[in-house]
DNA sequence: TGCAACTGATTGCAAAATGCAATTGGATTG
DNA sequence: CAATCCAATTGCATTTTGCAATCAGTTGCA
């Protein structure tokens, strides 16, 4: 894919995996939007995103190993993309990138929901929520109560009907146009 | 210059800054290495940005409220870049960011020495980081005792040799080609 | 005074990335 | 058996990127 390799710098390897407009963003609805397929990832996606750029992307993120893929046993055409380890543990990345964009960029307060969350929740939060993703996604032992609400829940509870509606707005926009 | 807004998401908002290869390489230089002027970024970049580049990154950067220019009154000429407050409270995101690649990227060891740090040190020293920071950039004042270390120095005892025998190595390879 | 070196850029141009629209071949649903 | 859904792929125009060369003004030094 992509060797460039610039220089061994940490941070400028990790602008090689995500210095793009897209990456981050799928990574964004699998690690809090839950999504697992493609047509998912596709349909309710808030920016957009176009089937060749999402395509190329997910190849992409499973050459440089922050994701899998697997068959869906339910349906023989469906695959069902996992996060690794590696992209489990960009939630504090992506927790304090919410918190610096709710303080200096103009974010929509619908939308900065479950970046306050993260904020208020904190490092503690942080690991609950990827314990719950390394259940979901590697097959790891839940280590939440049965019954407890999960972070997950809590994050998607006020979010999701917003996205939703977002996401069908925009399709709508397309078709009409 | 960039008005795309695909969405009002932090994480969105906060990619539309730094989504492409070289702001956040700038902003680290800037940072991290001191760097103040045009030919200080150009020549001692490790990544080796081409002129053109970093005039449009700069030009961007300082219109999306991350970076001021004034003129340098020992020369003319010569314009000094500061950072703004938008720009010092990056300091967590990219110490997490180099935290996460010294993890799962293949970094160069003598590279990752300022990572290390800022990990070790955790968020009381970038705070001390940021406060330095605000010192030389916005003229704050110092909260650090005279005569006491100061993180930058730390953080570039080690470092500076190895950025610019590199920096110096790319430039060789550049003109004897 | 004259000239080389240095200042922060700008220009021209080729290559690569991006993104939209349409389409593919197979699977499933009704 | 037709319509729909699936994960992509293709074609193509636009945009971005990045290298090389160049620019005009400033400075340092002889």
């Amino acid at each position: 894919m992509n060797i460039d390799r610039r220089s061994g710098c940490p941070i400028n390897l990790s602008l090689e995996v995500f210095g793009d407009r897209w990456s981050l963003i799928i990574l964004r609805d699998m690690i809090f939007g839950g999504r697992r397929h493609f047509r998912e990832l596709l349909n309710f996606s808030l920016e957009g995103i176009a089937s060749n750029i999402l395509a190329d992307r997910l190849k992409r993120l499973m050459a440089l190993g922050l994701l899998t893929k697997a068959d869906d046993p339910s349906h023989k055409q469906k695959a069902i993309y996992s996060l690794t380890e590696m992209a489990i543990t960009l939630v504090p990345i992506m927790a304090q990138l919410g918190a610096w964009g709710r303080v200096w960029l103009p974010v929509t307060e619908e939308l900065s929901i479950r970046a306050e969350l993260l904020e208020k929740g904190g490092p503690p939060l942080w690991e609950q929520f990827m314990d719950e993703l390394r259940h979901e996604h590697l097959g790891a032992p839940s280590r939440t109560p049965p019954g407890a609400p999960t972070v997950r829940q809590q994050l998607r509870a006020a979010y999701e009907a917003v996205v939703e509606r977002k996401a069908e707005e925009l399709r709508h926009i397309k078709t009409e146009a």
